[in-house]
RNA sequence: GCGAGAAUGGCGGAAUUGGUAGACGCGCUAGACUUAGGAUCUAGUACCGAGAGGUGUCGGGGUUCGAGUCCCCGUUUUCGCACCA
């Protein structure tokens, strides 16, 4: 009889409700462990198998977890605010929070089929005002602590359209994926979150989490510590300076210009009469080029003089002042030495302007005189430095970088790429910022006792050029908190990444409404654990959160330095090479296969289907596999049904009075714990389930076991099942016998050590490297009993015919290798 | 462009610290069973070769008794690059 998964697994989930299995007692807090997957988005193509790829496999972990007797907390909401809802209402005039809603309703029914642990009293949506209330009370703490600022800076500007784009609404080649028309950078007041005053203790902090490496390192890369000396340049004949960063002032002595980035606020002020229109032509032409353009370096260099001189402090030499879209103004101080000699860019560049290029640091075994033909860019022996003639790199950094300080030219400085976090948007569906702006009094952060500032629901979120809410003149009109005088609301809302660093606290006690969350519960159960999601929020959700977690600890909200202990990044599912989305119209229903198969056998083969952290493109050919590894399974426990009514099995069994067949399948069934708790453990379930269908290939004999052995047997497999393929786990548990639930009285066995050792082991024998044959010999056999089953073999010794034997190596139940001249 | 991964049979993928390459699954081949089925079971399946044997882990070098694994050079490919989430 075929697995009857249609009736079997909503039977059991079921259960699984009626009984509350999956709410978790926070209470108990002794084995707690919180498991999160990065909550899910709500578009309209609702869940696909991605979704599937990253929560079914996660849920696994997390029963295993149970089942090893955790208390384990899983959650799972839905990151509910966003552009996609507002571009879906602008073109179909459906509203964002009815299209969400319709959104979340479906995809909670998908959510719910695949079985997983979620604890659905935690649900939270971020669009809820009872959720984004404390957004705005976190938006408030941080404008009390100056954390929170407004500055200018530059976003994608459509003219057409009238309206701010996203970064990937700007198509690659510049233009409005809209309208077609070319996208330009416009300077706009924006809300920063000042991230930048924690760069120091996110960088350390990276220290103390377990997190991929490869993660780590991005983080580390995207803060982009770099140490170096501000230097000031005058300029000729005006009272500004020119602050310009660098890490090597060592070839302070090769400036032959100075560049300014085409936004800074100084180039029009030093550009001379002659050169005014060719500047304000090359700031309108770079207009439309994205940062990635400008600073990759196979782009031709471009860039205008300003007609203005700049002063060396070192060595008093006039050199030419620039405007070169390679600088930009969001690094550093928007501004550069230039020393062509010994800088990839800075080389391309005046050659290309015919700008001189004078060298600096000799690099060792050349000649001061051989022409530069490339830009040396490593430490050497200064030359024509000066009184710093002679010193080696490293010392006339901190000798120049001395002199400057002293002489009051410039001093020493620690530059990170990292740059503060933009949070305001132009668009309505988000958190609106609680700020009035008042005629006389400037910015007023609403009181914390008006929050919410609640979205308004009727709303024009058509492009106008202003964001949509200001549109809304119940919403917008509001008195000043100070004055009382007429003043308008912010009419921005905020970036969605504020919801997501946060929202790890607030599934703990979603619907408390004395604060932000409790903390004498979080305190208990933060950090998260074990947090799952994907590789490309490496830097920005992940460092937000960081950062707010941080901020949090230091209002005294949270004692944990960190909010995710455990971090794994589940691969990418593709579909014939691109990402799962509904644009392309490659999205993979899992419906269609868990009609078919059942959620178990889908979850199976997700996870069968290769490493966790790998993904891959998606195709459902070895499905069968899995289906089959679940019908063979259903049917063994079938024909052992009620067995474990009238047999009970011990814990252990000695093993030498065991038959050979017995002792074959109890070894196997250890053999399999073990390396299931191994595999499991690190994310590798495809390992994992191998496993078990090598168990299940050996239990083809288990007829010809003892009924002891069997139930032992059977009851340790349906056990190993449970977290992979929960439903059926359950079915085939009581199918054995037993009348409760696995989850309900978690179970786990340990494993019988004393059963994985083997009898003997096969050794390779090589000669000079190459495999001739194996041999047979008892487990830890020493060289000397190896070696002589080794010289009586035929296959090896006709190889050693006539030969000297030079070297042998042995390595105990491993190799036995014979180098020969 | 910059940064970070990946590359193993027809396919998805296995392979502790360098130690028998191809576990497990798909597919394929042959057979069994059968009121015939896209079901199940058994056997085989890296490549070349009749065999002995030889060759094989993206390409090219290197270290080592021994390299899929370590080092150098290159190719292809996936992901991220600050307003998608």
């Amino acid at each position: 009889m075929r697995y009857p998964f249609a009736e079997i697994e909503p039977k059991w989930r079921k259960f699984w409700d009626n009984n509350k299995i999956h709410q978790t007692d926070l209470s108990k807090t002794d084995d707690k462990l919180y498991t999160l997957v990065m909550f899910i988005y709500p578009s309209g193509a609702k869940l696909h198998c991605g979704h599937w790829y990253n929560y079914a496999p996660t849920d696994t972990w997390a029963r295993y977890k149970k089942l090893n007797g955790y208390n384990v907390f899983e959650p799972m909401g839905y990151d509910a605010f966003g552009l996609p809802a507002e571009n879906y209402a602008i073109k179909t005039g459906i509203h964002p929070y009815d299209s969400t809603m319709t959104n979340i309703n479906d995809i909670r029914a998908q959510l719910k089929s695949i079985g997983c642990m979620y604890d659905w009293d935690a649900e939270l949506m971020t669009c809820k005002p009872e959720y984004y209330k404390w957004n705005q009370w976190l938006f408030l703490q941080l404008y009390k602590k100056g954390l929170a600022y407004r500055k200018n800076a530059p976003v994608n500007w459509c003219p057409s359209c009238n309206t701010v784009l996203a970064n990937e609404q700007v198509q690659s080649d510049g233009s409005c994926e809209r309208c077609g028309s070319i996208v330009i950078q416009k300077a706009l007041t924006q809300w920063f979150f000042k991230i930048t005053d924690y760069v120091e203790e996110l960088l350390s902090g990276l220290d103390t989490i377990t997190w991929p490496e490869k993660t780590k390192l991005m983080q580390r890369n995207w803060i982009g510590k770099s140490i170096g000396t501000e230097v000031k340049f005058k300029v000729d004949g005006s009272g500004e300076d020119i602050t310009v960063f660098t890490t090597r002032p060592d070839t302070l002595f090769g400036v032959t210009y100075v560049v300014l980035a085409p936004e800074h606020t100084l180039v029009d002020k030093l550009t001379t009469g002659e050169f005014k229109d060719s500047v304000a032509k090359y700031k309108e032409e770079i207009k439309s080029l994205s940062e990635i353009e400008r600073t990759s370096t196979v782009k031709e260099k471009t860039g205008v003089p300003t007609g203005a001189v700049a002063i060396n402090p070192v060595n008093g030499e006039k050199v030419p002042i620039w405007t070169a879209d390679y600088v930009l103004s969001t690094y550093g101080t928007g501004c550069v030495m230039a020393v062509p000699g010994h800088d990839e860019r800075d080389f391309q560049f005046a050659k290309k302007f015919n700008l001189p290029i004078r060298k600096v640091i000799l690099k060792a075994g050349t000649n001061e005189n051989d022409e530069l033909t490339e830009a040396f860019t490593e430490s050497g022996t200064m030359v024509n430095s000066g009184s710093f003639t002679g010193m080696f790199s490293e010392e006339g950094i901190d000798k120049i970088s001395l002199y400057l300080e002293e002489n009051n030219l410039g001093k020493r400085k620690t530059n990170y790429r990292l740059r503060d976090w933009l949070i305001s948007r132009q668009r309505y569906w988000g958190t609106p910022i609680p700020i009035i702006h008042c005629p006389d009094c400037g910015e007023v952060p609403v009181e914390e006792d008006n929050l919410p500032v609640e979205l308004p629901y009727d709303v024009e979120f058509k492009p106008s050029g202003d964001s949509p809410l200001s549109s809304n003149e119940k919403f917008i009109n509001a008195k000043c908190p100070k004055c009382g005088a007429d003043a308008k609301r912010d009419p921005d809302t905020m970036d969605t990444f504020v919801d997501s660093s946060w929202y790890y606290f607030r599934y703990l006690n979603p619907r408390f409404s004395e604060d932000i969350f409790d903390k004498s519960r979080t305190d208990k159960w933060v950090p998260v654990d074990m947090y799952v999601g994907g590789a490309e929020h490496a830097t920005m959700h992940l460092l937000y959160a960081r950062f707010i977690h941080k901020f949090l600890r230091d209002l005294g909200y949270t004692a944990s330095d960190e909010p995710f202990k455990h971090l794994v990044h589940q691969g990418t599912i593709t579909n014939q090479g691109a990402k799962m989305s509904k644009s392309k119209g490659n999205v993979v229903n899992p419906d269609d296969f868990t009609i078919n198969y059942g959620a178990d056998v889908f979850r199976l083969y997700l996870m069968f289907m290769g490493p966790y952290e790998l993904g891959g493109d998606w195709s459902d050919k070895g499905i069968s596999g899995t289906d089959r590894f679940v019908q063979r399974s259903y049917e063994l426990f079938n024909k052992f049904s009620g067995l474990g009514k009238d047999v009970k099995a011990k814990s252990e069994y000695e093993i030498a009075p065991l038959s050979a067949v017995e002792k074959s399948i109890y070894r196997k069934v250890n053999q399999t714990i073990r390396k299931f708790d191994e595999e499991v453990e690190h994310f590798r379930f495809n390992t994992a389930i191998a496993g078990m269908m090598e168990l299940i290939n050996e239990l083809k004999n288990l007829d010809q076991c003892s009924k002891e052995i069997q139930v032992y047997t059977l009851e340790r497999f349906a056990v190993l099942l449970a977290p992979v393929a929960p439903h059926l786990a359950e079915e085939c548990w009581q199918i054995l016998g037993n009348d409760t639930s696995l989850f309900q009285k978690p179970v786990w066995f340990t494993v019988d050590e004393k059963a994985l050792i083997a009898d003997s082991i096969n050794i390779a024998v090589q000669v000079n490297g190459k495999l001739r044959d194996t041999v047979e010999a008892a487990t830890d056999s020493d060289q000397a009993v190896v070696k002589e089953l080794v010289m009586q073999n035929e296959k090896v010794t006709k190889y050693l015919d006539g030969k000297q034997i030079v070297k042998e190596i042995f390595v105990k139940n491993k190799i036995y290798n014979i180098v020969v001249r």
